[in-house]
RNA sequence: GCCGGGGUGGCGGAACUGGCAGACGCUCGGGACUUAAAAUCCCGUGCCCGCGAGGGCGUCCGGGUUCGAUUCCCGGCCCCGGCACCA
């Protein structure tokens, strides 16, 4: 892969080169990591995962991909296992709030990554369970199910609560004497969890309790029951039901014939009267049979309401996130191994940092049986407790390899330092990253990690840096046969077969020509040709021209009398300039920098053509056919292929060296520099201003860029072919504005 | 369902701030050069009518604003991407 990027001529620090799977690397994870356990932002925590059973491996919830592994494919199942986890949360509100600061970035990456952060203000209500309410023996006196909504208006509409099939108390409940129903309905709905629920809608089920809540706010007795669409991890794993105002309560609510209480009026709203109920109503409105808070609008009740719940203690305001933190433990070889040892007297210890790194051993056996490799090699579990030397076991699993991404791009700042993963200097010096470009599926992983990275290093006073990434570019991926290359569906293209028949540059012109970076392209290499081609037509055009235009004391073309075939081909080399250098900088269309490299290059060949002296490629041995004699062609011939040999040099860079040298300068094209324009050349001379009648085009009059308004609009009246089109007509308006544009409206 | 981005020739795609729609490249056709071919150079290539000069239509559809709309506004259709029973 090296060689092949070398060969396409990718320029690349290669002496900064860094390889994560080394421990000159790893340590730093390991580094980080027990920064992070010291200060609780990484914490060890048992519970339902993603499981790829075919990586046999651990996913986190951004590496599902439509409840398939990113991988590989494979359907994702659940398993409980003790993870461990990084605080990610900690940093969601600013993670979502300081995306509104990257102007660098495209709208579509920072809304996707507002939506997985999912923040919704809501509140939290205790509903406790009724005394005396059969199987209330299970549980604590006191005992209340929780439950999250940001409808807090409508709980006076709160007619059953409903339980994830995770939930705690359900758990508790399916152990009880003569619960195997219970045990079994509960069982079946937790099995139907992430396969079914992905790949398509599951019928909305539950089962009764048959325990009794009561709604804090009625304090009317309400049924609990377990419902196979509440979610367990998000939220407290229980809602409250109100059917008339959500959909999904409603049609649970029709379906096992449970009350429904309107209490949002939208009478006033939708015009509909109140009972006539086929479909939730959760729009606007005034609260009905809410107690107090009757007649209130529901904006304004739910501040009311939150305020009542805090002050009687049975509820409060919160903020809740559909991000979660991001479990790291990977039950894979190739990963940094997490740096902890378990002892039997001081339970689990951090490895201090001074014995680091923990090396992964060399050796490995790749059993398949589901747990980590490393857990079947002695010499690597079997080790002694720091703190009291004791027999001790390591931890077998190895870090996510996203934790490796998740800060290279500091370390590349740094990357030989062996005393601490960067100098706090030198990233101060460098970073933040510029310019980052990478496909748009890290959106919510990579870019998400790194963001989370940073800010740790940063809260470790590390760096100032919050945001790692000042501008981002997610280029479009390089499809064939409409789907990403890959070897094993064998639809990849072999750069070095192209390399061989068109060379480097032909190719990563063509790429770059083809279609703008962002998008996604359909591989074909139709086009490469013409990319050599015109390769081809610059290289005669400096060998031909060289001998006539090379060399020193040859004059600029300023101060010059220039006729007007010269001061055309002028206009057009300075207006390419500035065309070029704003697509390279703050556009990035390098295709149309390409093509407006293309048309200087055809305006040359044709101005070379008009001047009758000499025949550009005719031949391939073609010489001028005549002397120029013309400085001023001279002159202008000099700057404009001076100034295309300088801007090809950043995409054929040593064609250009050499073309460069072939035009006689003895010092290097990286020494000219990138060439400037004026302005007032580039925008100068005459330009052709379309007269419309009517609104249709019916001519077009050349006139000096800098006529004044009053006397554009005589010439456009004035000319023939206007007049013909105006013969017995009315002139009703003529309309010229940014003195350059002629409208003339007649009868 | 929600959010984001789109819809322009045979194809990839241009069009900057509302001002010649289709740049540039590919494809295809023609010419020059050549004994010939390749290469090269030049010309043409949105659709329709016309021998021609020329004319008409044309940027998903329907309206609107404007002297003028691919561009701005309203409504609709379609496509792509992301999220999705998130309470």
């Amino acid at each position: 892969m090296k060689g092949q990027l070398q060969r396409i001529g990718i320029s690349y620090a290669w002496e900064r080169e860094i390889a994560t799977c080394l421990p000159e690397y790893y340590r730093w994870n390991q580094w980080l990591f027990l920064k992070m356990l010291e200060r609780d932002l990484a914490y060890r925590k048992r519970s339902n995962v993603n499981w790829c059973p075919s990586c046999n491996t651990v996913l986190a919830n951004e590496q599902v991909v439509d409840g398939a592994c990113w991988r590989c494919g494979t359907a994702v199942t659940t398993r409980e296992l003790e993870q461990w986890v990084l605080r990610i949360t900690h940093y969601a509100d600013e993670l979502l709030e300081s995306a509104a600061d990257l102007p660098g970035w495209p709208d579509k990456v920072l809304t996707m990554q507002r939506n997985w952060i999912g923040r919704s203000e809501g509140a939290r209500v205790r509903f406790p369970l009724a005394e005396g309410s059969t199987g209330f023996d299970e549980v604590p006196p006191g005992s209340a199910i929780e439950v999250f909504t940001t409808r807090i208006d409508t709980i006076y509409g709160a007619t059953f609560v409903l339980l994830a099939p995770e939930h705690p108390l359900v758990q508790v409940w399916s152990e009880a004497p003569g619960a195997e129903d219970f045990r079994r309905n509960m069982q079946r709905f937790q099995a139907q969890d992430r396969s079914g629920r992905m790949t398509g809608e599951i019928e909305k089920e539950g089962f009764d309790t048959g325990r009794t809540a009561t709604n804090p706010f009625t304090n009317a007795p309400v049924p609990v029951w377990v419902a196979n669409f509440v979610l367990g991890e998000y939220g407290t794993g229980a809602v409250m039901g109100v059917p008339a105002h959500d959909q999904r309560d409603f049609e649970f609510a029709t379906k096992y014939h449970l009350p429904i209480v309107r209490v949002v009026s939208a009478a006033a709203a939708d015009g509909k009267a109140d009972d006539e109920m086929s479909e939730a109503w959760d729009g606007p409105g005034v609260l009905v049979a809410s107690g107090e808070f009757t007649g209130l609008p529901a904006g304004d009740a739910m501040a009311r309401m939150s305020e009542a719940a805090e002050a009687r203690g049975i509820g409060e305001r919160t903020v809740q996130y559909r991000l979660k933190d991001w479990g790291i433990s990977r039950q894979r070889y190739w990963g940094t191994p997490i740096p902890v040892v378990y002892c039997d007297k001081c339970g689990m210890v951090p490895v201090p940092s001074d014995s680091l790194p923990v090396l992964l051993p060399k050796i490995a056996e790749f059993s398949g049986r589901g747990d980590s490799p490393l857990a079947q090699i002695p010499e690597f579990v079997n080790t002694t407790c720091p703190d009291c030397e004791g027999p001790a076991r390591r931890e077998t699993d190895t870090m996510d390899t996203f934790v490796d991404s998740s800060w290279y791009f500091f370390r590349f700042c740094d990357p030989k330092n062996a005393e601490l993963p960067f100098e706090p200097d030198t990233v101060g010096y460098w970073g933040p990253v510029d310019f980052y470009s990478g496909g748009v599926e890290h959106a919510i992983l990579h870019l998400i990690y790194s963001r989370f990275f940073a800010r740790v290093f940063r809260d470790l006073g590390m760096t100032t840096i919050s945001e790692p990434f000042t501008r981002l570019l997610t280029q479009g991926m390089v499809l064939k046969d409409g789907q990403v290359m890959s070897k094993s569906k064998g639809n990849v293209v072999d750069p070095d077969d192209m390399i061989q028949q068109f060379g480097a540059d032909a190719l990563r012109l063509y790429v770059m020509f083809v279609a703008p970076p962002e998008k996604e392209i359909e591989w074909t290499d139709a086009g490469l040709e013409g990319s050599w081609r015109f390769l081809s037509r610059v290289w005669r055009l400096v060998d031909q021209l060289s001998e006539t235009i090379g060399g020193e004391g040859i004059p600029g073309p300023d101060g010059l009398d220039l006729n007007d075939a010269e001061r055309a081909m002028r206009r057009k080399t300075h207006d390419t300039i500035r065309r070029v250098t704003a697509d390279l900088d703050p556009r990035v269309h390098l295709n149309t920098a390409v093509s407006g490299l293309m048309e200087l290059v055809n305006e040359l060949y044709a101005f070379c053509g008009r001047t009758e002296c000499l025949r550009i490629g005719q031949h391939p041995d073609a010489s001028p056919v005549g002397t120029l004699e013309r400085a001023g062609t001279i002159a202008v011939l000099k700057e404009s292929v001076e100034a295309l040999v300088r801007m090809i040099s950043p995409f054929t860079p040593h064609m250009a060296e050499e073309l460069w040298e072939m035009l006689g300068h003895k010092e290097g094209i990286t020494a000219a520099g990138w060439p400037e324009f004026s302005d007032a050349v580039a925008k100068s001379e005459e330009i052709v201003v379309p007269v419309q009648i009517n609104g249709k085009v019916r001519a077009r009059i050349t006139v000096a860029a800098d006529t004044a308004e009053d006397r554009l609009r005589e010439l456009a009246l004035a000319d023939a072919q206007v007049a013909k089109h105006l013969e017995g007509k009315t002139v009703k308006k003529v309309v010229v504005a940014a003195g350059r544009l002629v409208s003339i409206v007649v009868s």
